[in-house]
RNA sequence: GCGCUCGUAGCUCAGUCGGAUAGAGCGUCGGUCUACGAAACCGAAGGUCGCAGGUUCGAAUCCUGCCGGGCGCACCA
């Protein structure tokens, strides 16, 4: 079933080869592109992985699996081979294969690179990210999140998993108190009432606008009882601090899609926090799925009450200390309602989830995954967590502190504003996620035009005028969707080209299995720096028809893997810039 | 103090489940447009891979210790 025409096959057939030399299998053997090209178009390190195992010197075990290789599996596409340094196994492809391989990439089109992952590791995979408090506008930092956690879903959608991707509200507990009483105190100004914003309350401009428009919807519904408080938000009655922020949250709610709309982040599930405390069922004065959590906990033996709280028992399943989930004063915690929620996840039929989390919760990871584990089915490996670090933003060279109680924040809209989407994007998810990112806005804007995106952008804008040439000047000579490519010579920067493509599957692969998408930003300018080389030295426009006909084909391929990969991260391919 | 994380070229970063002479972009210097897009290409300069030990045929990559930055260590979220 392996094709050795495509790389992931041609390793799996070298891996089959080395098996059946050794007589075990070889773990962890990878398939490289040399450091010179003189030592040969692929390179195995089977015979060193394997090597110990063997209980054989590296260069006499490689001699062997390259024979057993030529001789079977590789035999129509293996040129030549050496063995190399210690022990690699370096090989020569014929021009067959280069030929073969392109064919298959056009035959696949836009399906290129997709479906990589075996069936088995193949998941009903929920992937939470952004999940942020609505009491402000997102922010840079929230960009990172959104724009990794898309193209991670993009990139797991494609190679395989069936993804559903889910935006968790925030909106119970304390912060969305003082929300509420902050936008009711902006109200109140609005309507010359005196009544400062609480101390710890958000102090964003942001929440003059809300006012405004809460004090048109409502008009004076609530000046009594903000006559009665004042000066003090915190004694406005509950109810009204309550219709307020809910109110509050809708409209934050509203911004929040329309930025991340814009940003190309979309979410198939929105889950309110407060929706888990409702419903049938009621375990120790909770309803909804927080009662039902309580209740599994509780025939779990997993709680007990101390100082007139409830813990939950987290440090048998290796937290440093119990946690609380039910506060001296009857209030939950934010950590019960995430147990419920985790808890509601699974219930759904999830059988893999994934959160994205700032590195300022890191702390929480522990706990998490502990009261996860203590809740049936007691599997960690089913909850996932990314702690993705922060973005240090810089502002001409000084770093900036944003708090979103004080307003002082740089918003995603302004970010989009000041760079585009795509450059936006392209930025955010160019680094590992386990690195912390600086951003100086200024300099963004100034450098925007030198952003690594255009380079790739341009190769595919380059192709699709080449391609307009071709239609126009010779349309014969446009590959037909049925019929074989012709055999042509293969010259060296096109070798290297089609090998470049040849790549494409197994970064896809990678990508997802790492949760690194940043390796596709990584691969795609590779790609398009061998697009570049090939232009220069080959002209698709050839004196041979044939030649034409097989250059079209690579550039049609390169055209496609560019844009399937550019997607991948949530980037246009422009036809033309 | 404890925990997580990062430390690679002047700057921003890839490469990190061990592999050949450690890469890219930006910046600097020099060269390429009378054939398909110069937002491109070619070349040069630039490195104790934080430091010190260890593991082995082989370490930027794994282990230990130290140094430095970030983030945590709530009955906030």
């Amino acid at each position: 079933m392996t094709d050795v025409y495509d790389l992931a096959g041609l390793k799996a057939s070298l891996e089959e080869a080395a098996a059946a030399v050794i007589g075990a299998p070889v773990a962890g053997a990878e398939l490289s592109v040399p450091p010179r090209p003189e030592l040969g178009d692929l390179s195995a390190n089977a015979a060193l992985v394997g090597a110990r195992v063997a209980q054989r010197p590296p260069r006499e075990l490689a001699a062997e699996i390259a024979r057993t290789w030529a001789e079977g599996a590789g035999c129509e596409v293996c040129e030549r081979y050496e063995i190399a340094g210690p022990g690699f196994l370096n090989l020569f492809l014929s021009p067959a294969w280069y030929g073969g391989a392109l064919q298959r990439m056009l035959d696949r089109g836009a399906a290129y690179g997709g479906d990589v992952l075996p069936a088995a590791e193949r998941r009903r995979v929920n992937i939470e990210f952004v999940s942020v408090n609505p009491t402000g506008p997102l922010h840079v930092g929230h960009a990172r999140y959104a724009s990794y956690g898309d193209a991670l879903c993009r990139l797991s959608a494609f190679a395989g998993h069936d993804v559903t991707r889910e935006f968790y509200v925030n909106d119970w507990g304390t912060q969305m108190v003082k929300f509420g009483q902050s936008l009711a105190a902006r109200y109140a100004q609005r309507l010359g009432v005196e009544m400062p914003v609480p101390a710890d309350g958000y102090q964003g401009e942001y929440l003059l606008d809300l006012a405004d428009q809460l004090r048109g919807e409502v008009g004076e519904r609530y000046l009594d009882a903000v006559r009665e408080a004042a000066p003090d938000a915190g004694r406005l009655p509950a109810d009204v601090v309550d219709a307020v922020r809910y109110w509050g949250r809708d409209r934050v709610l509203d911004q929040f899609r329309g930025t991340l709309e814009q940003l190309r982040v979309p979410f198939d599930v929105w889950t309110s926090e407060s929706t888990l405390y409702d419903g049938p069922g009621e375990h120790r004065g909770f309803r909804g799925e927080v009662g039902k959590a309580l209740a599994q906990m509780d025939a779990e033996g997993l709680l007990y009450d101390e100082e007139g709280a409830v813990w939950l028992r987290t440090t048998q399943y290796g937290d440093d200390k119990d946690r609380v989930l039910i506060r001296q004063t009857g209030e939950s915690t934010y950590f019960l309602s995430d147990i419920a929620y985790h808890r509601d996840k699974l219930d759904r039929g999830f059988e893999h989830l994934i959160d994205i989390w700032g590195a300022d919760h890191h702390g929480y990871v522990a706990r998490m995954k502990a009261a996860f584990t203590a809740l049936p089915p007691h599997d960690p490996d089913a909850l996932e967590l990314i702690i993705g670090q922060l973005v240090n933003l810089l502002e001409s060279g000084e770093q900036k502190r944003m708090s979103k109680r004080r307003g002082d924040i740089v918003t995603i809209d302004d970010l989009v504003e000041a760079i585009g989407v795509d450059a936006a994007r392209f930025f955010l998810v160019g680094r590992s996620h386990d690195s912390t990112l600086d951003l100086d806005i200024g300099l963004a804007v100034e450098e925007s035009s030198k952003n690594p995106v255009y380079y790739v952008q341009y190769a595919h804008a380059r192709i699709c005028s080449i391609l307009r040439n071709v239609r126009e000047r010779a349309p014969e000579t446009v590959p037909q969707p049925a019929a074989s490519l012709p055999e042509v010579p293969i010259e060296a920067a096109e070798k290297a080209l089609i090998k470049a493509l040849s790549r494409f599957p197994l970064v896809v692969l990678d990508a997802t299995r790492r949760r690194a998408p940043h390796r596709m930003h990584t691969y795609l300018g590779e790609l398009a720096a061998e697009f570049h080389g090939f232009y220069r030295v080959c002209r698709v426009l050839a004196d041979d028809p044939a030649v034409s006909t097989f250059r079209t084909g690579l550039c049609l391929a390169t055209r496609q893997t560019l844009a399937t990969g550019l997607d991948l991260l949530g980037v246009g391919a422009p036809d033309a810039m």
